[in-house]
DNA sequence: GCATTTTATGCAAACGTTTCCGTAGAATTT
DNA sequence: AAATTCTACGGAAACGTTTGCATAAAATGC
């Protein structure tokens, strides 16, 4: 029973609204005169509620600009219309790329994104997988960190059934689908292309051992040198995350042991490769072809423009988030386990040019 | 009053947790036969609970891999923990740096990160504002779309006293804390460059006139023009997000007027113009001298390298985010109207050469 | 040895929704 | 005209926390 006419309480609610507090449900029910459950359905446009009854509840909504709290609603209904996006860094072309592409399907859908960087770290990994076992997505979208040796940390997401749909840094342990490009098959493509413009000693830079896709690479760099019998073994160079080392290894590799190719596992190394060519005073191509992994724009500006296998990375990132967008909506159906895998794109520039 | 003994009941919270459901506080005051507020203050590591009690809860929430809910936590406590990022797009090096920035701090501070794109579109920049309006956040950091004219769908934010921060695109209308690059003066700086190694007509490629820092560089470049009479006029190329349509009319602007110089205000102009000379068959430096403001971390390595004007993005985005923290922290004193700016640093290169 | 404080805990009310269930009155059926 | 089904709404319980208040028991003060 309300005690105000409504001039008195609609300018009251307004006063709450100008100041700090914030308009709910309850209030427009009293100003209304009507049960919270009626306001609460008249907003979600319930059949039950008459057309009159709501055109009111809306109508006041939009006066007092009326906005929902989102974590009352989570809390209740166990479903928070939100995503979480874990991934290794930002500072990295392809995973920007992915993360423009997930946005545009939960954008669509209505949901939200939560992002958190391991910064390679599986301990970070494991703080945050830890934290969203609290029920605060709906589900997951992740890379692997360069570090995560072990998955034993993202054991209890499966058991508890939390959807998560793996891309590009995959784990072939655990039970999950997956969105991937050919790793294998377009890096021995890739290495071919090396090989057919006259490299004969290629080093192959690798990121981390742990990481599913420098596995993949690497096995398909191998596959490519197996195949063409009579060149130089392969040369594995394990590289870091600290870029300054890898500059330093990079560097020293090519002074001692003079590759005449470079097939760079990621963008990141392929940069310092330039780098480090340009501080031992070798020419690409002349001296030494480089081709990489890589999503750089301005690849085709560089000196020399360079050869890149190009990642889908925006498809890729709309294929991993609509996988899970499936999971969330069919629950019951738990035959996810698809493995999607895009192609990528090799475009020669270059620094495989054969030299003139 | 619980009904099982301890390895029984131990045994079904297992079950449950291995299952779907989820544990909660009430199984763990079950559990241990305590009170659930009792169970609630052992976990915050409360000073009015017993040593012995809380070594039993926690020992307990560990076994039972228990994961406080952060809907509930929020709805009660009226504090999420997050805050929200809404920026214009991430594949942009600036962006993705800023994120990494703000991250850094957020990590440290224990808060989570919700990410929102706007795609240069006011529409877009309302509702996502309108939805943070409901409590989801507890802070805002924002850099304003390109199509951004009026600032009236922020007003609300002011009104409800939600601390907003700021970033890069600013708008002066609203009264809020700010964090930006010295824009007027470096962009007049950078344009006495262009004078310097020749250039007699400059044209300035404008990305959007709404933009707050589109003005300034376009102010300081006016600047440094009037300083030095006997320079041509200025000339204001107009583009738009739309990278196609760019490169019609810049290629239109070489061709017709033939500028001898370039100074974009964004670094995916400058990216444009570089394609736009190799199309109209102009050599950069000797025909026309480029830089930009821009993030590229291939600046150095491109053909010809470019002459930047680079923003310190992460530390931006650090910045930003510890004034909103400031915010959070101390909510009495309103007095953060301070504008944070920070240089940013022009390191020349080829582009802008002396031809010789 | 009684009065008072302290210590450790329990009870219950919030937070703002959603939803199950119940029910007047109107509309429909028989 | 009585019995049934709709229609449109209200009451209240839940979701999982946190927190103000109350209170037994223990410790302290005189």
């Amino acid at each position: 029973m309300p005690k105000f006419g409504n001039l008195v309480s609609l300018h009251e609610a307004k006063n709450w609204s100008r100041n700090m507090s914030t308009v709910t449900i309850k209030m427009l029910a009293r100003e209304l005169n009507l049960a919270i459950s009626t306001v609460s359905r008249a907003l979600m446009d319930s059949y039950e509620i008459s057309p009159e009854t709501k055109q009111k509840v809306t109508a006041l909504a939009k006066q007092l600009n009326y906005q929902p709290n989102h974590y009352a609603s989570s809390l209740r209904k166990q479903r928070s219309k939100t995503i979480a996006v874990i991934i290794p860094e930002i500072s990295n072309n392809f995973f920007s790329h992915v993360i423009n592409g997930i946005e545009a399907i939960a954008q669509e859908k209505n949901y939200h994104v939560l992002i958190y960087f391991t910064h390679e770290n599986q301990q970070k990994e494991a703080e945050v997988i830890q934290h969203l076992l609290g029920g605060r997505v709906d589900g997951i979208l992740m890379s692997l960190a360069g570090t995560t040796s072990s998955t034993m940390h993202l054991q209890p997401i499966m058991e508890q059934g939390l959807p998560i749909v793996f891309f590009d840094r995959i784990s072939d342990t655990l039970n999950a689908p997956t969105v991937t490009t050919d790793d294998f098959e377009s890096a021995r493509h890739a290495t071919r292309h090396l090989m057919d413009v006259g490299c004969r000693k290629i080093a192959y830079l690798s990121i981390s051992p742990n990481l599913s896709i420098d596995c993949k690479r690497m096995h398909g760099f191998n596959q490519a040198l197996q195949d063409k019998p009579g060149m130089a073994h392969s040369m594995m160079i394990p590289c870091s995350t600290d870029t300054n080392q890898n500059f330093e290894r990079i560097c020293q590799v090519l002074r001692e042991e003079q590759p005449d190719g470079i097939f760079a596992s990621v963008e990141k190394l392929a940069i310092t490769s330039y780098h480090a060519c340009a501080a031992v005073g070798l020419s690409i191509p002349k001296d030494v072809k480089i081709l990489s992994f890589s999503n750089l724009e301005t690849a085709s500006l560089l000196n020399p423009s360079l050869t890149t296998i190009i990642q889908p990375a925006f498809d890729m990132g709309k294929s991993a988030a609509t996988v899970l967008f499936h999971m969330l909506e069919k629950r019951k159906g738990r035959q996810w386990e698809q493995n999607t895998v895009i192609k990528s794109n090799m475009i020669i520039r270059n620094s495989t040019q054969i030299a003139v």
